[in-house]
DNA sequence: CCGCTTTTTTACCATTTGGTAAAGTTACGA
DNA sequence: TCGTAACTTTACCAAATGGTAAAAAAGCGG
């Protein structure tokens, strides 16, 4: 019976262990993977630094499991793209979303940025095994939408980047926004911006009429 | 005499105070701060750690002189933008030169990006006194430009937002860019991406017709 | 209530890290 | 070439950090 063993994980374990990730999601997002502390994570999770390393095999390992966890949510929006549907409007939409999660996931934002600065140590093979292949079939998506001339003509994967630069920047480098936009209701601004960004680059316009 | 005494810096306090921040910009923009230890700097800039402490007050100071002394470079583009100048122009100049500055600084990109996803913990004062009014300047003549009819309507400061991210983000974000694009010629191509979207943003469309 | 498993704490440890003291060495003007 | 100032090395620390051993304390099915 190797398969339907008893429920391995008790009501306390998982408590605990979600407690552990989301304090070391606080603490690796703001440090970075070096500079975070296990007792920096215990203190933010409320125990004690032995009791982490119960849950978890070490550092490393809560930093993977907290990355593995994360990458699909991450990726969710890219996924949702849909071939069937209207090209500009999916690509709208994609934007908006991933604006909207740098806004509610600054957190996860930053990780990942951290982890990707430093050379993806712990993620190369994940990025090469999950996000390649979802870049490829993507950019052929969007390549065969500018075929079909539902859309104009660019570069599908420096698209892809841009969208990812453009909403991702307003999390990942929050601390310089917020210095130079006092006050102002800069997300509802930002989700304006690059509507009518994408809006400007995306439209098809028709050939123009001569020779 | 307090002004006029004799040259402070020697020949080879010159060469060592370079070798170490040039070291130091190797390891601070790889590991960030907290990950970077000054046995590394040292091992890097070819000195013993006490003999680093000799021309630095410690980690902090290295890091901080690193800091300022980049903060111009990085900011001269920005500066170089000319009022008089033709509007569109004067904005895809800047965008290619900051992709040029990506490629050909990536360390300094990257140590700025460490920076301020960290909080901009040392770096909060200059971006106050330095990169906001200048900001502030360059959003009001962009403002000039669009009241005059010679830029298609955008928010200037989310405009110089997009430029920052789109093109610090094949530095900052190398590891990803090289995953996803095996050997492409990504520079070339992103020049050519980026021409085309600030081209199309930016590019001031007669008013329809009507009514 | 008992006995066994799971969870938590206490007390450590080895290594790394930023930093210092002080002795030794080198450069260089008089 | 000699003396002094600039530079470098050797030998250390104290604190922080990732991690462990083992005892103590909860939980919990019977």
């Amino acid at each position: 019976m190797p398969d339907s063993a008893a429920p391995k994980t008790s009501r306390i374990q998982q408590r605990n262990r979600k407690r552990i990730l989301d304090a070391a999601l606080d603490v690796f997002s703001q440090h970075g993977y070096r500079g975070a502390t296990l007792d920096q994570i215990a203190r933010q999770a409320g125990l004690s630094k032995p009791n982490i390393l119960y849950y978890f095999n070490g550092k490393e390992d809560i930093h993977v499991t907290l990355l593995n966890q994360l990458m699909d949510a991450w990726l969710a929006p890219l996924r949702d793209i849909d071939p069937a549907g209207d090209p500009l409007a999916e690509i709208l939409r994609y934007v908006h979303r991933k604006l909207d999660m740098s806004r509610e996931y600054p957190r996860e934002s930053r990780l990942f940025a951290n982890e990707i600065l430093q050379g993806a140590p712990r993620m190369a093979p994940h990025l090469e095994s999950d996000l390649r292949p979802l870049v490829d079939t993507t950019a052929a998506v969007i390549d065969r939408w500018i075929a079909a001339g539902k859309l104009a003509p660019v570069d599908p994967r420096h698209l892809i980047f841009s969208i990812w630069a453009t909403t991702q920047h307003y999390a990942d480098f929050d601390a310089q926004v917020r210095v130079l936009m006092d006050d102002a209701p800069v997300h509802a601004d930002a989700a304006a911006f690059l509507e009518t960004v994408y809006r400007r680059l995306l439209t098809p316009r028709p050939p123009a009429p001569g020779a």
